[in-house]
DNA sequence: GCGACAG
DNA sequence: ATCTTGTCGC
């Protein structure tokens, strides 16, 4: 099942994770792109397509966007130390969201960093960079909301797998030196978005 | 019954 | 997610 501590000898490469819906083909894109967290360089990167089998459904988010980010994963030839994903990990109503599913199937650590919240409570976190408070389910701590950019809006972070609360923010702080969403992300979402550009 | 609800 | 103008807050 899925580790909420850290297990893992050291981080060096990193894959952002990021889908989108195409629309007209009614299929999923699914980006990956793996970079060196020093420097930050793409070291490999690829991207899949995939039907869409399965509806949006708030909590059932793995079984819509799995299958793209696992044909994608295909072809990756760098297998990275962290996965940092759209969506949520344990602040989730199962404690298992696309982050957890992702990092558990291919046993490799794993953080959610979502835009906004599935469930959970939390106060608003201090305005500067770097600030978080915890996001609690009832009475247990499922993640942490993160200011990564000063006064702007903070982003949901939550282990996946293999990664404590504390490292989770740890590693989304030090991946967003420059905006919201990790760098992973942003890259990630470049590649899916430029491909539907071209028409592929 | 009402509100909330990753992308 | 995606579609999109004007509007609100700092």
């Amino acid at each position: 099942m899925v580790k909420v501590y850290d297990d893992f000898s050291e981080i060096n490469t990193v894959a952002g994770v990021d889908v989108a819906y195409d629309k007209e083909a009614n299929e999923l894109v699914a980006g990956i792109v793996v970079i060196d967290l020093d420097s930050f360089d793409v070291i490999d990167s690829n991207w899949a397509r995939a039907k869409q089998n399965f509806p949006y459904v708030p909590g059932l988010f793995s079984f819509r966007e799995l299958p793209s980010i696992i044909k994608c994963l295909r072809d990756i030839k760098i297998a990275p130390d962290l996965f940092v994903c759209d969506g949520q990990g344990i602040a989730h109503p199962r404690r298992f969201g696309l982050a957890s599913h992702l990092g558990v199937l291919f046993d490799i650590p794993s953080i959610g960093c979502a835009k906004t919240k599935l469930l959970g409570e939390f106060v608003e976190p201090e305005v500067m960079r770097g600030a978080y408070s915890y996001l609690f389910d009832k009475d247990e701590y499922v993640g942490s909301v993160l200011r990564t950019q000063s006064n702007v809006k903070p982003v949901f972070v939550s282990p996946g797998h293999r990664v404590s609360i504390e490292s989770s923010v740890e590693y989304v702080l030090k991946l967003s030196p420059n905006y919201r969403l990790p760098e992973t992300t942003r890259m990630a979402d470049q590649l899916v978005r430029q491909q539907l550009k071209a028409g592929n």
